[in-house]
DNA sequence: CGCTAGCTTGAGCCTACTCAACACGGGTGG
DNA sequence: CCACCCGTGTTGAGTAGGCTCAAGCTAGCG
């Protein structure tokens, strides 16, 4: 597998983060959001309370992993804008942190007791972070069935096709997606080595069913190709 | 891989199941439930409105599962006593079903629009809806982790120490604990072949990592050796 | 210019899948 | 009772897919 060990980057400390105008708030939840802005590779953990808080991510992509016996790394989640995760409470005894996968990402810090304070008050907040956790429980099924799958290429498809259902908010693919993470952050996502990711990409673009431009942008060509069975 | 066809057991219609004396309600929550009782293989489903409604196995093993193209099922979500899940909402295209893993496996049923109106009024009970989500969460991570895992035997010996663990309520272990599944089951489970988890198994039993009484009592011998590195 | 990080490609090996055969136990029906 | 079947489990032989090791290639950067 890749033994990719997780890169330790220049250790600045977090800077506090000006949300940008398009950031409108919506919902109550918003007004207790905190939001930090985080360098490639460096972990993501609130200063207070470490555990149970609620985070959004803003922009970029963070993921969650899960480092095993042999320096192996997993990304056991992975986070684009948009999406909800819950902090601390880790998969039982395997250590396990949430890192930044692309430089500047921005990540919305909900603290745990205010959450739990508004959902007690907020039918609709209540109602809201019950969403959310169905959300994170759907991505996590999904998770399972790539990893279930019977092939490495097969994989890479159903992965293509699913983070070009969840980029597809912004640029329409005209022109495709921009994969949002190395081949390495991909192998460690997917369980496959970095070597057999390319090569399965290689493949798909020789099949017809994808073209690359460049190493980062994808167009997909042929969904039904990519879909369980090609 | 498997293709372990869904073996479809005789269609007589789950019956209404009368709660052992040993099961006192314990929470507001408890007193929503409906218990129903199924056969081995059959499909779990309320009758009332299909989605979002809550779940949670009181006896037996349930197991949501999704086909695969070309047959093969996979075991998203393994639910033993205790567990909760939620029905309905399922993986989005995949065809995915809950169906019961044991001969006899009750399953008691929350309706979801009663649950929403618990959780609104009732902030502990909501508090309880999170803690039961997050328990899913932790389940599927695990089972990430497990997927993700270098070969099938170390994907073997996770299994059996998370087994060992989540079964260990009830009978300790002085002979080992009883698999309340078949190696069918753990193939879809863990994405393998039968074939694998057969020789997986005696693997770690001529290993001297585990004790095998009969097929389906195993006896965890070196803990050390079945986790993560072997 | 050299360095590094990211990506690709090749060669060889090893693991897990496939196909196949067989053992075993519990049914069911003659 | 035995014969038979079916579901389950194990084991063997051969194959194929993915990992490892290794080399080379590109782009960015000091």
């Amino acid at each position: 597998m890749t033994g990719h060990k997780a890169s330790i980057p220049a250790d600045d400390t977090p800077r506090r983060y000006v949300p940008p105008g398009s950031e409108r708030p919506r919902r109550a939840l918003d007004a207790l959001a905190v939001v930090t802005c985080y360098r490639r590779g460096q972990e993501i953990r609130s200063r207070q309370g470490a555990a149970g808080n609620w985070y959004r991510v803003v922009a970029g992509v963070a993921g969650r992993c899960a480092v095993r016996a042999g320096g192996r790394r997993q990304i056991v989640d992975l986070l684009l804008p948009g999406d909800f995760f819950l902090g601390g409470t880790s998969p039982a005894d395997l250590h396990c942190s949430v890192e930044a996968v692309v430089e500047g990402t921005a990540v919305a810090c909900f603290p745990r007791e205010r959450v739990e304070r508004l959902a007690a008050s907020d039918p609709d907040a209540a109602h809201e972070i019950r969403c959310m956790t169905s959300a994170i429980t759907r991505r996590l099924e999904e998770q399972i069935l790539i990893l279930g799958g019977a092939t490495a290429t097969k994989k890479i498809g159903c992965f293509l096709l699913k983070m070009a259902e969840r980029c597809s908010e912004g640029e329409t693919d005209k022109n495709g997606m921009v994969l949002p993470m190395s081949r390495y952050d991909i192998a460690d996502y997917l369980a496959l080595s970095v070597e057999t990711v390319s090569r399965s990409l290689t493949e798909l673009k020789q099949r017809g069913a994808i073209a690359l431009v460049g190493t980062r942008r994808v167009r997909i060509v042929d969904h039904v190709a990519l879909d369980d069975e090609g």
